[in-house]
DNA sequence: CTGAAAGCGCTTACAG
DNA sequence: CTGAAAGCGCTTACAG
């Protein structure tokens, strides 16, 4: 027999199947000899459980899905890759996949969580969604409002950005550019727009703000059109790490502005640039601690458990790098 | 009822469930009128299958596993990310793990496959498994030659590098280095360092190798002991990506050396620095291609076809950067 | 501590 | 063209 099933192993073991079963999972006190004459079958046949029998008896496939816009994006690589590991620790697997940027796709991955493909998702979305699509579904949103029984990761994204943009005007710029993609739907990004806004108005200062819907892999958008205008800007506040690492290698080109002299920039995220001699000053999202909240919430969403904060706000670490003074 | 099975959608048309199942999947004839009559009942109590218990009894998950050393890195992202779209357009969904350089983790992912979470896998590793280990087990194989029955996908590793070598000796360099992160197991890699000392040797120059076993995240080792030791090359060959971004982040550091006057520079795997202004010259591996031939071989194993190519070399294509002349 | 039986939600010969 | 029934490989009350 090329894959022996829990029966063979009853039969073999002399024994019921729920024996088996119960062994195989600890899930009753069983003698010990009875136990070790199963332990001992099991190894003889090799035998290995087939988790698609135990899914549907259960009810529960202990797979989480991970829906992104897009994998290759060196945040959401890293988003998935902590999301994994504490999935793993929980004995979940992960089943991921991109929207790239299309809401149909993100509806045909919703429904293979209707589905039971997975127990359910943590959904990262630029689109606007009714809130009935999620009905029945475990889901936890990272940035996005979603729906009031949606439980949300995000991170203090109007605090950090204030901070961030007083950091620049105390260290003397006087004239600060905003540069952001702009995310299509209501999210909490859009608080850090607010935030230098608000900052500057505080400071009296004028603010110039390029905020544009742009996919990933055409952030070069934004940065075209700040290089474009600009005229003496001192400073710069970039929400976003590809952004930020566009705008630095630009910028080199040019070979005319020296940072942090002549120009400071402060990004959004954290640091994905690799460039570990020359970093840029950021804002650094705690991926790893929000990937372990986004897991945890989910599995007390699929168990059904009461969720304490439907909001879950994590503080972003100013890291100084070179290119503030 | 909060979930309506087949069974509801049988009792409530007037049918068996056998009917449902093949309206569901057009798996045979169904007369016009059941078929609009069993459609309407499934619209009116909102059913959706349970894929669980068609895996069951199909003895099928379309589920493929991709295994990779870390995700956080832009060629496996990138290579996740067109995984997952060939995948997608076959009707599979992706399960991803990271090993996270373990092969101990390695070892529990291949057991969730004979447990039957995916049908098989896509599989990336460094480390040293015995052939048995994947007896059963529907696996493809990127870059290792992991046994005689596991179909590997690679690229021209050795004649590509050849190419990038004779590229740089006919520009005019006469001292060429080459920096690897050298794979802890016999790859197909090893192809590379092999081509540029016999290319160097066919034109009667000196080799220099630094090609060190180091992990994500470490590279700068590898430029460390580069720049320590370097006299005066005027030519560099570098095996890998992240390698390449290091070492052009650090020579923007030294300030003394222009590229490519001073020095050229040739990476292999593409450019994934995100520098779409002064992009590195590159042999950039077709992953898209890849993907897909991975994804095409992994499934014509799970159906037992048979395979024309256990190895399946693709080309990488030379792309002109800023770093040569 | 253990076993027989029902059940999880599908598919698929088989018979009609 | 359609239905009853067996089967996929488990778990879990229930009874002992």
């Amino acid at each position: 027999m090329s894959h022996p099933t829990i029966k063979d192993v009853a039969n073999k073991s002399g024994v019921g199947i729920a024996t088996v079963s119960r062994v195989l999972n600890n899930s009753s006190q069983i003698s010990p000899q009875t136990y070790e004459k199963v332990m001992k079958v099991i190894k003889e046949l090799n035998y290995v459980p087939n988790a698609t029998g135990k899914k549907l008896s259960q009810n529960r496939t202990h797979v989480i899905a991970v829906i992104v816009p897009v994998i290759n994006h060196p945040y959401f690589a890293k988003l998935i890759e902590e999301i994994e590991l504490a999935a793993d620790a929980r004995g979940y697997s992960i089943l991921v996949a991109s929207s790239q940027h299309r809401i149909e796709r993100e509806r045909e991955i919703l429904k293979r969580i209707a589905q039971n493909e997975a127990d359910g998702a943590i959904f990262v979305t630029h689109y606007e969604h009714k809130e009935e699509e999620f009905k029945g579904l475990a889901i936890v949103s990272i940035d996005r409002h979603l729906g009031k029984d949606i439980p949300i990761v995000t991170t203090d994204n109007y605090d950090a950005t204030k901070k961030a943009v007083e950091y620049l005007i105390n260290t003397g710029c006087k004239k600060i550019a905003f540069l952001g993609t702009k995310p299509s739907q209501a999210s909490e990004v859009s608080l850090r727009a607010k935030a230098y806004l608000d900052t500057l108005k505080e400071h009296n200062l004028e603010p110039f703000v390029i905020n544009k819907i742009v996919s990933h892999g055409n952030e070069n958008e934004v940065i075209d059109e700040f290089l474009n205008k600009r005229h003496d800007f001192d400073g710069v506040y970039v929400s976003g790490c590809i952004l930020a690492n566009t705008l630095r290698n630009r910028l080199e080109e040019l070979d005319d502005i020296e940072i942090p002299n002549d120009l400071q920039i402060i990004s959004y995220d954290g640091d994905f640039c690799l460039n570990n001699y020359s970093p840029t000053t950021t804002l650094e999202q705690p991926i790893k601690d929000m990937a372990n909240k986004c897991v945890e919430l989910l599995i007390q969403l699929i168990d059904e458990e009461k969720i304490e904060n439907m909001i879950n706000s994590f503080n972003c670490r100013f890291v100084k790098g070179k290119t503030t003074k």
